[in-house]
DNA sequence: CTGAATCCAGATGGATACTG
DNA sequence: CAGTATCCATCTGGATTCAG
């Protein structure tokens, strides 16, 4: 609404830019807030529980995203001691602060749907 | 902080997912945020006035992302009758809902690198 | 079960030159 | 000035197979 009335392309700018562009770098990648909706939903989840929710999604995919999430440190994996293995993915306190973003991003994402192909 | 606790994976969470995904669509690209940010910060700004601000970006991108954000309704483009031709850019009404996101994204982002990097 | 490795097609994006 | 056109290297991601 307000636009910000500058003269010159400030630094506060750039930084700004900057750290959205962190977070993107984040959230990049086709499968990831599909890969965290999953493993919030139910608050643990395994690799082929989240293999079958993410409708779409290759092993190759989901576990090259897994990975990057992992180093962002938005969810923990845990690899438990069965018979044959199975691994337990969850959020992280970190992780569970996108879902805010995660909402104003799908309510955003509604209107914007509407506006853009009245479905 | 609190989990869904959903134990199937509801058509709600996909419509969720659906959403998240139409606005990430529509913000995606690797310059996207940064010409919104240069516009916004102007209220209008010319071709090559962007193609300063965003640093890196080549012309052949910023009219490809200008394009997409256009179709998008997040921007209108004008045509001056000046010689030789200049166009203007701004945000729309639609375009400017997105600044509570882009701050949001901005704040998490620099949480996010403290955490990650600590720098 | 949870991935890693390989192969390969298509998308992405930079550099450069050109047009109205 | 504001793009478009072309070439080309790199990246992305699916399908499939293999391994601990």
């Amino acid at each position: 609404m307000a636009t910000c009335k500058i003269t010159e392309f400030h630094q506060e700018q750039k930084k700004r830019m900057r750290s959205v562009q962190d977070a993107m770098d984040a959230l990049n990648g086709k499968w990831k807030i599909a890969i965290i909706s999953s493993i919030c939903c139910y608050g643990k989840r395994r690799f082929s529980d989240i293999l079958n929710d993410v409708e779409g999604v290759s092993n190759r995919m989901l576990s090259k995203e897994l990975k990057e999430l992992e180093i962002n440190e938005l969810i923990t994996r845990t690899v438990l001691p069965t018979q044959p293995v199975t691994v337990e993915y969850q959020l992280t306190e970190h992780g569970n602060t996108l879902q805010t973003i995660i909402t104003e991003l799908s309510d955003w994402g509604v209107v914007h749907r509407k506006k853009i192909a009245g479905r």
